[in-house]
DNA sequence: CTTGACTCCGTAGTCGACTACGGAGATAAG
DNA sequence: CTTATCTCCGTAGTCGACTACGGAGTCAAG
């Protein structure tokens, strides 16, 4: 039903199909984040895409800003069964993002009067950048 | 002629001075950004207001987002007689921001839709945020 | 059958900015 | 003088997400 085709892999070619290193991926295994498929006794582990898929999970969600532990969550709910939790993981996320976008512009705002200053007045002998660290400004809190 | 009042301090009254731990104030004088007052023969080391005012520079400059490493470079400059230089940094960092705020920007954008399509559809099995961590979205590619 | 590439597995190192620990000496309050 | 609190100093640990290393086993091409 499902569109898995087992294409049986090896840990290197699964690596390189997902774009990341079989370190990585023993690493991920380590975590728990990825099984490790059976050893067939004196052999090699294959790979199906099913774990190419989950690759590319982790992947994405790690470019969303989740950490690999609350991956670990959000993998428990891929059966896609537990809408409110995968929401409320998705909200706190955005939050944190919202946050850290908020504390960057406060600092680019600073940081572009700071330069703005620089080098605009012609009889400074202080460089008023290196002068305003010293001196400090508003966000002296935190 | 500066209005350095060489109150002595000990290395604790520094530190709750500046608002950071002991041990702060020493991995940064392991790193060379404060250099150690001269230890007077068995006895304990004390600190002036100029040392608290490198150690609020330092401070700032974190604030900033520029790394220690950076924050080295700014106190070669702390006489101000290079403006060229601090106003380099200065854009240097700033662009960096302004990179950060983007992808950031970028993320909040896709999450804020998973977590909007999440919970809307009441008639759907799988949640379209699970869903969509599957199933990929348009930033594939970095 | 040989050679070279790949896999397996455990352990250890990296990066940046701290943070902790421990034992010996110094100093200040009572 | 005693005791509690610092200070000094070196070394080692933390966090998160990898990344590296090394030696033994396995597989595939020629
Ligand atoms: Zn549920
Ligand atoms: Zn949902
Ligand atoms: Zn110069
Ligand atoms: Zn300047």
């Amino acid at each position: 039903m499902s569109g898995s085709q087992n294409t049986s892999m090896t840990i290197g070619s699964l690596a390189k199909a997902a774009e990341i290193t079989v370190e990585t991926i023993r690493y991920y295994q380590r975590l728990g984040l990825m099984t490790e498929p059976e050893k067939p006794l004196g052999g090699i582990r294959r790979y199906d895409d099913d774990a190419l898929a989950r690759l590319r999970f982790i992947r994405r969600a790690r470019w969303l800003g989740f950490s690999l532990e609350e991956i670990g969550e959000l993998l428990k709910l891929e059966d896609g069964t537990h809408c409110d939790e995968a929401k409320a993981l998705g909200e706190r996320k955005l939050g944190n993002v919202r946050e850290k976008i908020h504390s960057l512009q406060r600092i680019e705002r600073v940081l572009d009067q700071l330069v703005e200053e620089c080098c605009t007045q012609k009889d400074n002998v202080t460089c008023p950048l290196i002068g305003s660290l010293h001196e400090g400004f508003e966000t002296d809190t935190q």
